[in-house]
DNA sequence: TTGTGTTTTACGACCTCC
DNA sequence: GGAGGTCGTAAAACACAA
């Protein structure tokens, strides 16, 4: 396959700090099916697990984190979308709401949204597995 | 074609935890 | 302090109706 990027844009950005020869680069079809693969095992990937995705799919650990976060976002992103649509379902004749207290319990805790390790975003929908290259 | 809306990489700012 | 989290955003790549 090879996506191939347009190549000649170089960084030459205003002021961005987009190091690399290109803007961005197109992942591989074997490289996203694996990274989803992954996600779906586990929204967290682990710093072993990283490495080991990264050196698989000629990747950067940076990339393959970077790419969990975008694929979070994502996911937080499609369930406010579908909770919005269930609760304008559910109650069909809605006033302009004054835009504020819009469903404090959405998906994501509005403090900071953290706490990754602890319990965090676990409402989201995924009981977490524990992989055992978590431990030592 | 092309205009436009959506998706996909990548980063900076800010925050939390160890 | 550094690693890694979210959030917001930029811009390339993509999809698709007109």
């Amino acid at each position: 396959m090879a996506p191939q990027p347009l190549e000649g844009q170089e960084e030459k950005r205003k002021g961005k700090t987009r190091t690399k020869d290109k803007y961005r680069v197109v992942y591989t079809d074997h490289q996203r099916l694996e990274l989803e693969k992954e996600f779906h095992y586990s929204r967290y990937i682990t710093i072993r697990r990283k490495s080991e995705l990264a050196a698989n799919l000629g990747l950067t650990e940076r990339q393959v984190k970077i790419w969990f976060q975008n694929r979070r976002a994502k996911e937080r992103k499609v369930n406010k979308k579908k909770q919005q649509q269930q609760q304008q379902q559910q109650q069909p004749p809605q006033p302009p709401l004054p835009a504020h207290e819009v469903t404090p319990t959405a998906t994501g805790p509005p403090l900071g949204g953290l706490c990754p390790s602890s319990t965090g975003l676990l409402g989201a929908s995924s009981p977490m597995p524990v992989k055992e290259e978590y431990l030592p």
